[in-house]
DNA sequence: CTGAAAGCGCTTACAG
DNA sequence: CTGAAAGCGCTTACAG
């Protein structure tokens, strides 16, 4: 590996030189700086960034958490992120987390031996410590896809999820349906916003919520939607749509419905949330609503980088306004 | 920030000390032992990782390249990958490649000031600079999802993309086919090669290749699939079956016909490769060939930790068995 | 067993 | 404008 030593010793000047030119924020003679520049073409040098954050302890590094399992709309926002991270000229280090108090130590001893300078949760962490971490070291936090709550100084963008679950179960109501089943959980806070929303939409149409029309999944994706969909039907209870707390329970609850001989839409209707990549591309294509993916990327870079630059120096809390996304897989109940 | 040095103090004893009981490679005293760890339990203390890595000339890094814009086997693949790499206590940086000469010449640049221990990389990579980097410095190098070709020092991982494609095209052929339609690109050397397996399905066959029958997508997405539906109807050219290069062109696709009134599988049969998570789950399901997924992510790392470690020092190319899934979307010719 | 010291690759006051 | 030197947070021979 070449060093700034090196580069020095090539071209006949110091090492405090060549840093000079490297940064570019102090004069130096053109003479030395073509030199320098000339040795730095030929032998390839860049930088060691490891030495460079330590002095500076600077390291333009962001740590992003996301869950160990992480679904498709979590995939498509941390890939927007990364981009955006990336065009402001942000490394980005992924932390996978283990949702049990192990895991999320661990994530901790990662994060303190990295020295980030920002840090993007997209799942939510219970670990006191963490969050007293990012505190007393004062390290920029943004939450993406729920809310601050205990969090202080960490701003967070996310969709109003009980509205979100409202909506789209009241246009289930509005199609006519009144025994409306859920395919969710409460293991993450908008898990129970969602069911919280579908509750109110029921109970704002004065329909009664039954318990057994409520399932519980294991995961967020399709396997798990669809086996919610068998534990549903051995109930034998009647129900005329399913509201999925996200896309991908939708279609493997659609696929598992199919594999009973129970069509979507024209027996059974079925929603989801979250809009992803594939919601307008299946057959039937899904009623859905639709997160604001880029923006949201888009949203937490900006104001991440504002508040590690100074620019920002308030937390703020962004609800990012959604739609209801009207395609096949609901229709009127007939 | 606290550091060894604040480590050492409060514990009454020297950096070196402390940094022995982090390291537990050379005794230490009983009583300093319990005094320096509760110092650190006290304190919360751990490692500045760019630190160790300065003085140990080892990261525990392991650089990820992959496409801008990957696709969802991709996805699937990297993040089996990191998985594996967590376990085994590595650290990863991921590098996502512009697929131009800039983009990846600022790859390598990053590549450079980052110091990895490995590479892993999922995406082609033209430039000539890059694997001469790799090379002088001795970087250990798994290739997946595409052959080492002019790589040297680098070991490969992948399936036979020219042989799966022959398997899936051979099978429409048996099913009747004989105007079959493909839909991929030969930006990438899998393009090219499953291009190849298909058109000696063909000529095996005694069918005559059709160049108005293939058609070709800008990107490994949907959209992109949808599109080239579009593309091949307007030609007016009659097909009974088509093979995607991928599964999510063959989504896009079937959608796209659908929108169309041309039925999938009772008008035209359509086959994809890969098997992502969803193949199993739209309706129809999808024929595929699948890639083995799990075990190509766990071989990666494998490989690559041999190579780190010194256990394994010749490079090798590991060639992967595929399956033929059949499934709903493609049938008889009637 | 343990501390003082050198050194990893950088940057930046400090003096010229 | 420019070099010698100190220092960032570590590890590891080297001497005791």
């Amino acid at each position: 590996m070449v060093s700034i030593k090196d580069v020095a010793k090539l071209a006949k000047v110091s090492v405090a030189t060549v840093s000079r030119v490297i940064n570019g924020n102090v004069k130096v003679s053109e003479e030395k700086k073509s030199r320098i520049l000339e040795v730095i073409e030929e032998t390839g040098y860049v930088p060691n960034r490891a030495a460079q954050d330590m002095v500076l302890k600077k390291t333009k590094k962001i740590g992003i958490f996301l869950p160990n399992t992480f679904n498709q709309f979590q995939r498509q926002l941390f890939s927007e992120i990364a981009h955006n991270l990336e065009e402001l000229g942000y490394y980005s280090s992924f932390f996978f987390v283990n949702t049990d108090s192990e895991g999320e130590k661990a994530c901790l001893n990662k994060l303190k031996s990295e020295r980030v300078d920002g840090v993007i949760v997209l799942q939510e962490i219970e670990l006191i410590e963490f969050r007293d971490y990012l505190k007393k070291n004062e390290i920029p936090t943004v939450l993406v896809t729920f809310e601050s709550g205990d969090w202080e100084n960490a701003s967070s963008i996310h969709i109003q999820d009980e509205v979100a679950a409202k909506v789209v179960v009241n246009y289930l109501i509005e199609l006519g349906h009144k025994d409306i089943a859920m395919l969710g959980s409460r293991k993450h806070s908008f898990g129970v916003e969602r069911e919280r929303g579908y509750k109110k939409a029921l109970k704002e149409a004065n329909l009664q919520f039954n318990k057994e029309l409520s399932i519980n999944i294991e995961a967020y994706n399709v396997v798990a939607g669809s086996n919610a969909i068998k534990e549903l039907l051995k109930k034998k209870i009647p129900f005329s749509a399913i509201f999925a707390h996200t896309d991908e329970l939708a279609f493997g609850a659609i696929r598992e419905l199919l594999d009973n001989g129970i069509r979507v839409p024209e027996d059974v209707s079925v929603v989801g949330i979250d809009d992803i990549e594939y919601s307008s591309y299946t057959s039937p294509s899904l009623t859905t609503i639709r997160q604001p993916l880029e923006e949201m990327g888009k949203l937490t870079v900006t104001i991440l980088h504002n508040h590690i630059s100074g620019k920002s120096l308030s937390y703020e809390k962004n609800l990012l306004p959604i739609s209801l996304i009207k395609r096949e897989s609901a229709v009127k109940l007939n």
